[in-house]
DNA sequence: AAGGTGGTCAACCGCTCTGAG
DNA sequence: GCTCAGAGCGGTTGACCACCT
């Protein structure tokens, strides 16, 4: 089939930035007449451009809709969790902001979002704590520290996490040999989004942790511009500015958002996660579930050596949390 | 002041998808 | 079912700007 001969260089047609003229001729044109073939458009307009050129410079620019400015948090947030599901699917990302455009949203993803993920720690296309060796390494250190320090976090929740992670590893293990679903409705859960469920699960723990060091040492410097000791507060390159939970669901609260077998996801199984509405009593359901093995030491309790890893990690069905 | 560097973002490129004939 | 034009998408490029040395 190959390109569209339309912007084939052969015709002379002009290429680079838009004059003002050249924008007002075609928003004069598409007002009156609508856009209609945008092949045809630029000798009906009478612009020296291709269509395609033409149909972008109205897509991202000049159409009336269009919004301008800085995203907000919660445009960056949706953002945020729409790509942990979507992955680069700009166009879909962008039917959920209205007045941004699909480039403008990849702009800033690879701008600014990226970037971010990146100094957090995140892998930016899994949104999975990276897997090279130095970021394993720094996790690996950061979690020996959860388990060194009972102060900071005990033992009963340093054993959730671990656990999370292992879950988010069998469930990613199963995921890569079978093909994972979107489900666009949104009425049941795809094992993508679970999946991200389950990474911000983790992910909010070990945040929330660091968040609680930072006050404890009642420093106002950003983390991120510490350097890298074993001390228990500089170990997790967080940034508290930027909330990286799991959202809402788009289509509200409290109904049956997934599904993965015969266990249903209840996102007020999560409200947790959210920074601004703790959930205490869920919270404690939600991590009881996890570490229930547990649950039976105190908080200032045995030394990580004499904890049975084995036994918390496996013997219990934690597959039991999802359901 | 001049040159270098890095960030941002509009625009382009090349490919796929879709629907009409 | 096949071909082709048109539309749309995601990745990449390059102009522009601010900041730094």
């Amino acid at each position: 089939m190959g390109r569209s001969p339309c912007c084939d260089d052969e015709n002379g047609l002009k290429k680079g930035h838009w004059t003002p003229e050249e924008d007002q001729k075609l928003v004069d044109y598409i007002q009156k007449n609508g856009h209609g073939s945008w092949r045809a458009l630029p000798k009906l307009a009478g612009l020296n451009r291709c269509g395609k050129s033409c149909r972008l410079r109205w897509t991202n620019y000049l159409r009336p809709d269009i919004k301008r400015g800085k995203f907000s948090e919660e445009e960056e947030q949706t953002i945020l969790s729409l790509h942990s599901i979507l992955g680069n699917k700009w166009s879909a990302i962008a039917t959920h902001l209205p007045g941004r455009t699909d480039n403008e949203i990849k702009n800033f993803w690879n701008t600014h979002l990226k970037k971010k993920l990146i100094q957090m720690g995140f892998d930016p296309m899994t949104h999975r704590p990276r897997t090279d060796l130095f970021t394993s390494l720094s996790h690996l250190i950061a979690l020996a520290k959860l388990v060194e320090q009972p102060p900071l976090i005990d033992q009963e929740q340093a054993a959730q996490l671990a656990k999370l992670h292992s879950l988010q590893f069998l469930f990613q293990s199963s995921l890569s040999s079978s093909t994972p679903t979107i489900n666009p409705n949104n009425s049941s859960i795809s094992d993508l989004e679970l999946l991200s469920l389950l990474n911000s699960a983790s992910t909010q723990m070990l945040q929330n942790h660091a968040l609680f060091s930072i006050e404890n040492n009642a420093t106002s410097q950003p983390l991120r511009e510490q350097p890298f000791t074993t001390s228990s507060s500089s170990y997790l390159p967080v940034d508290p500015q930027v909330p990286f939970c799991f959202q809402t669901p788009l289509n509200g609260d409290d109904q049956i958002i997934g599904q993965v077998g015969n266990n249903y996801i209840n996102p007020s199984n999560f409200a947790w996660l959210h920074h601004s509405s703790p959930a205490p009593a869920k919270r404690e359901n939600f991590l009881s579930n996890l570490g229930e093995s547990s649950s039976g030491s105190s908080h200032g309790g045995s030394g990580a050596s004499s904890y049975n890893w084995n036994e918390l990690l496996f013997e219990e069905p934690f597959t039991n949390t999802i359901s």
